[in-house]
DNA sequence: TAAGTTGTCGAAAACGTTTTAGATTTATTT
DNA sequence: AAATAAATCTAAAACGTTTTCGACAACTTA
């Protein structure tokens, strides 16, 4: 059972390591003799070479690292799939990392990756990340690193991103279109790009559709729960009657303020329209079932990793990195709780 | 920004490389002065080992894989994460890669690990795969494999899964003390040794409680699918009005059971009670919220890693491998599906 | 026949580390 | 002072691959 290797093959035909690798990698200058004796005898051995001596010599590894803020988190989980998917067409292995939304851990886990000689790094930016300054050294460096989801203007590199402020806009516009006349925001916590966008798509309908912004019905979800959504709902209810229709940041805490507006016996479309945001499984489970936006998890993953392959394709064959933006579409997903 | 090597430090000292070698991993042999030398060197330079080079001469990659029927699934999310977090600990890093419930993929990407060197293999068996051969071969050679929660008795090998017996009978035995007398169930597919156990639990909670059982009451969910359950519950309301309860396999397809009585009208629980199993995310936001059994995926992920690791710790160390399964203990999560 | 061409091969270096076995120097013992 | 022991170092092989460079033979060409 021990490993079958090319110095193997080569004592074994009585030939010389070098005319081995070079036969199974068809190099013109074997015969075409020697190439069949060395192939047949390597598929009869099932003569696998060894990664770890290939990576070493060829200064690749074929894998990549995948920073995930939160890996038990239905749409983070789609993009892992997405990008294992992808990578494993290329084959290229994924080694996922999670960073629980800590700046400390995302620097960490990007040195582990990196003294693990990966040859690119995936990365949805820690919701506290501020400095940049690990990242911009990395990529003027040169590494392949490309951002997904939760980015950041501040660096220059390759993104992979849903346009959250015209996903917003639209969810918004929806409510305007089926004659909501208050809308209520729930937003997440601060910092996040996504929060900033999602809250301006969310403004800008307002004004396009003149209804006066009110700062007073934008509540903030500092954790994104099912209870932080319970609460704004009892806030809601209590100090503003008036709201008509409530856009929320995700899907769970739209969830979140549909429990609690029920619990109040508010009636969910007729009185009060909910929009959640990413469209989760749980949005075909609650009663009734969450209007919301889809946000194609998968998809981010597959496109995430291919724009990273060809940074790192480019890289190799020394061709300039082009960095580029792609931006994924998204769509409405109309179901109960709106009108 | 070259990379820092051994070469480089020795070369600067004007000592061999050998020298640079053993004074960072303290060998006696070295004199204290060389010793603090090469250390402050490596410091200041921020000297890292190279891991493809240490992987070769060392053969162990410091890296396992993880092999999961479907990312994006609550539980075996959570597994994900609770590997990754136990892997962290030990300095290992992890491969996650995606089944998708096929022998074939199952096959090839344990195949895959094992060309990359992985040091070990966590795996839960997809559920057609009947064939065990590539398995047992790969355990007798002595190569690090644990199975967790989808495992076969067939395989020789280390496991760490959940009691199903004990615990699908635990919560049959608490509908059967609140009051139920006719308690259907909704089984998963046939093959999974999960599937048969719960099943083996429900009925010896019948048999020790003196209730007859009813084959006509079991159900099967091919997909455990949502959908699966509004069938089931259309079934059981023309058929078996007589039924008091239900015990599904998993969350998702009780959830479906519950949509689809309350569709007809059914009362839950009071003319019905729902007991799901796993304890996703969605049983706190149901209405009224899902009974079920907690499944620890979190710790189920760390416990199968520190089972591996001691297994690829005591191979190197050609300590006799003892196999051992780990019984992870479940518990009820008593909610409103239940009376 | 001398020079050039072509086809086929292998030695050796390289990737960066670890470890064995031996070499060299210094210190200790008789 | 010679023999032995201890302390410190290094050369070299090893892990398994890839690739450059040159060697050699056989064949063409002028």
């Amino acid at each position: 059972m021990a490993k079958i290797t090319l110095k193997k093959i080569a004592e074994t035909l009585g030939i010389s390591v070098a005319t081995v690798s070079k036969a199974l990698k068809d190099y013109d200058d074997v015969s075409p003799e020697t190439k069949a004796k060395v192939k047949s005898l390597a598929e009869s051995l099932n003569y696998k070479p060894n990664f770890l001596a290939q990576s070493l010599r060829n200064q690749e590894s074929k894998t990549i690292g995948l920073i995930i803020p939160e890996i038990v988190h239905h749409f983070f989980a789609s993009i892992i799939a997405g990008v294992i998917n992808a990578a494993k067409k290329k084959g290229y292995l994924v080694i996922t990392l999670q960073s629980g939304e800590s700046y400390d851990f995302e620097k960490k886990q990007i040195e582990l990756l990196l003294d693990k000689n990966v040859d690119g790094i995936l990365l949805s930016l820690a919701d506290n990340t501020v400095d940049y300054m690990h990242l911009s050294n990395l990529i003027e460096s040169g590494f392949p690193i490309v951002l997904y989801d939760k980015i950041t203007k501040s660096i220059h590199c390759s993104k992979v991103v849903i346009n959250d402020q015209k996903a917003a806009f639209n969810a918004t516009q929806y409510l305007i279109d089926t004659g909501c006349k208050k809308i209520a925001h729930v937003r997440g916590p601060l910092k996040p790009q996504t929060t900033i966008d999602r809250f301006i798509g969310y403004k800008n309908a307002l004004k396009e559709n003149d209804i006066e912004f009110d700062t007073s019905i934008v509540f903030e979800a500092p954790h994104l729960s099912l209870e932080d959504g319970q609460k704004i709902a009892k806030e809601i209810y209590k100090n503003h009657k008036d709201v008509d229709a409530v856009f929320a940041f995700t899907d769970l805490t739209a969830t979140g303020v549909m429990v609690g507006l029920k619990e109040l016996n508010v009636k969910i479309p007729e009185e009060v329209s909910i929009m959640g945001f990413s469209n989760w499984l749980l949005t075909r489970i609650t009663s009734p079932k969450l209007s919301t936006v889809n946000q194609p998890g998968f998809k981010m993953g597959k496109q995430a990793f291919k724009v990273l392959y060809k940074e790192i394709k480019d890289r190799k064959a020394k061709t300039k990195v082009e960095f580029k933006t792609v931006e994924l579409p998204t769509k409405l997903v109309i179901r109960d709780s709106t009108r």
